[in-house]
DNA sequence: CGGGTTTGACCAGCGC
DNA sequence: GCGCTGGTCAAACCCG
């Protein structure tokens, strides 16, 4: 432990383990691996149980199972800390700053981007069942397809009359010169609920919509609306069972999942700061 | 006014 | 070649 740091904001060892429990139980829970994985019931991005692998499948799904709120249990979790001396207020942090240098306050001894990345939150794995490693949770469709989410989307930056553009940009939409489509890697699983969208942290843009055959129930398009990510994903109601929402994504993100570091950003500063002592 | 949704039109791929 | 279908575009519209 750093002797420069102001001894009045030297947080309690109580404190200190309670949070390193917290995010290790977040970690584990992202990650998967056990047979009881919902380790903060009702947080969708790794409580949807058993997705479907098989499209056609039977629905095994509780019902609702996105009616939950997205950051609920995270914010519980966090408000069970309150128990615990409150965090650091900011100043505080900038003042502890102010005491040892910048490197000490911020120490490389937690690798948070990779340890994102690998528990799924960033570039690699689909949005919510994929954090599993039940491999039954999700569907892949195809993974033929190269990582190419930061590829121009659209890329039809012409001028032009929008029938030109259309046309343009149809044209550089699929295969020019007679390529075959170059496929993403795709993920589909079904939820039971009375809603269409579910909330994975991503925003989403809907851009389309079309009728789909034999099907009552049209089929929408979303792109994620991160500027630099170029996911897509497409939800329908299943024709058989339309109380099922078939969500298929269609690449992978970029970037980590917003609402969820935005709920994990406090307690991974502080947890930085903390793990100086 | 900016961001998101709606919706008709356009295009490519595929089967016949 | 033609028609059907799925995917996308973009203007118009809506909303906070």
């Amino acid at each position: 432990m750093p002797s420069s740091v102001n001894p009045s904001v030297r947080p309690s060892l109580e404190r200190t383990n309670a949070l390193r429990k917290l995010v290790a139980a977040i970690m584990e829970s992202l990650q998967g691996g056990d047979d009881e994985p919902h380790a903060l019931p009702g947080f969708p991005y790794f409580s949807v149980p058993s997705p479907l692998a098989v499209l056609d499948a039977p629905p095994t799904l509780s019902p609702d199972d996105n009616q939950h709120g997205a950051l609920a249990a995270l914010q519980q979790a966090c408000n069970s800390l309150q128990q615990l001396p409150p965090l650091l207020a900011p100043d505080q942090l900038a003042a502890a700053a102010t005491v040892a240098p910048p490197s000490m306050i911020l120490p490389p001894m937690v690798d948070w981007s990779s340890l994102l990345q690998q528990a799924g939150l960033m570039v690699g794995s689909p949005p919510v069942p994929g954090l599993h490693q039940q491999a039954a949770a999700v569907q892949q469709l195809d993974q033929s397809g190269e990582n190419d989410c930061g590829e121009a989307a659209g890329s039809s930056g012409g001028g032009g009359t929008g029938k030109e553009k259309a046309r343009i940009s149809g044209a550089g939409r699929s295969s020019s010169s007679g390529r075959k489509k170059v496929s993403r890697p795709r993920f589909a699983f079904q939820t039971r609920s009375a809603n269409d969208i579910l909330d994975d942290g991503y925003r989403w843009r809907k851009y389309g919509q079309k009728a789909v055959k034999n099907s009552a129930h049209p089929r929408s398009y979303y792109r994620c609306t991160h500027h630099t990510c170029n996911v897509k994903k497409q939800v329908q109601r299943l024709a058989k069972d339309t109380s099922i929402v078939v969500t298929t994504y269609e690449g992978v993100h970029n970037h980590p999942c917003e609402k969820l570091m935005e709920a994990l950003n406090p307690i991974l500063k502080q947890l930085q700061f903390l793990s100086q002592f």
